[in-house]
DNA sequence: CTTGGTTTGTACTGTGAGTACAACATACGA
DNA sequence: TCGTATGTTGTACTCACAGTACAAACCAAG
């Protein structure tokens, strides 16, 4: 069941704006069966049911971006460079395939209830972010910060909302143009903050 | 059906722990009338259905919501400090009802798919920030920045997805001190940034 | 005690997920 | 050429559950 005909996968992909539209529930496998050429019989005959439609999307997208963020990652620029990169990376996966995202949203409850989804999600998402806030400490690139587990979620949730609905919004003209503004948006957000430079540093006491 | 009875509408939250654990999906309305003592055939006299309890329930999350946050917002001080406030009123709700959260995570995707629910939403956690950013320009105590919506996105993005990723690492001891923490990570995040100070402006050459 | 809204049990209908299975196709080695 | 394994597909089921129908009971308030 795990490696399903490369012809097949491709077919099921169109799905995926169905699925986006209406949710899984709102989404019966006859309809899919009809939208993506795939008898209902030769679905069953791959796939555990609906749920696994959509695990199989969504991992896809996962992968997607776990792949490209983890080469934005590996780079030998210090840490917050790094990190523009990697938030502009997964915009950018993210951007492209927007109703893949719209899925994901919609069935979030779903998918984090499906076991490999949610750590696929977890790799993708918050992971490399965590990763980067450590790396950037230890090189100087970024700011030490009292609760950083609580930061880097923070930060995965100013990332991930921003394209999450962006890619709700509908599909944009220029995702990678889309991708670059909201990078810039966020970066500029994350690493500045958004306290007027007289009134910085006016709360905490000790720098470090 | 808007104006259900004031002990059945408590009953009710009896079903809110079922539904975060298994998804509207997961859940039969028979168990629903099992948890809450509300016989099936009365649950359908008043309302349309399983959407319709799962929107009562969030609705009545994303009222409180949308209270505290409004009440936080409403202060004389300058904008960056309501926005500390305004950080703290919604990740302090969201703590003290941690299965309406998770209810919400699990059926983010029903739930924006409910027109009044995904207005809702949007009232109850984004418009407080999106205003509050342009306040904060207005009185200084907050930076202008180049794409102001899509700050206020990530902003939401940051605070909402600690507030619904804390709920759902399950319910806390001590919710109030829960939320003053993340509420510090959050506010340190979004007021100074990551950047370390050294660092900091090497990027844009214009300050405004 | 009657009238009109609620409450509830019971029995029903309809829909759609998932299964069973037989017929057929295709490939590949003997 | 045949035989066997592996995939493909149509058809015809089963079964669980949402939602409906309805009648009997209940409980005000006039």
């Amino acid at each position: 069941m795990r490696k399903l005909p490369a012809k097949l996968a491709s077919q099921l992909y169109g799905a995926a704006e169905l699925i986006a539209e209406r949710g899984l529930d709102g989404t019966k496998i006859e309809d899919i069966a009809e939208a993506t050429g795939i008898p209902k019989a030769t679905i069953y005959y791959h796939l555990d049911g609906k749920n696994a439609v959509l695990e199989f999307l969504l991992g896809d997208l996962l992968d997607m971006i776990a792949g490209a963020v983890g080469v934005a990652v590996t780079s030998e620029e210090n840490a917050r460079t790094r990190l523009e990169a990697a938030v502009l990376a997964q915009l950018g996966v993210m951007l492209e395939h927007p109703s893949l995202c719209r899925a994901l949203v919609g069935d979030l409850g779903r998918a984090t209830r499906l076991p490999e989804l949610a750590a696929a999600l977890r790799t993708a998402f918050y992971e490399p972010i965590e990763q980067l806030l450590a790396d950037g400490v230890s090189d100087g690139s970024l700011r030490q910060v009292a609760d950083p587990a609580a930061v880097a979620l923070s930060v995965f949730g100013a990332i991930t909302v921003a394209g999450l609905s962006a890619a709700v919004e509908g599909p944009s003209a220029d995702p990678s143009a889309d991708a670059a503004r909201f990078s810039a948006a966020i970066t500029e957000l994350v690493l500045d903050g958004l306290a007027t430079p007289g009134s910085r540093d006016q709360r905490r006491g000790d720098p470090l």
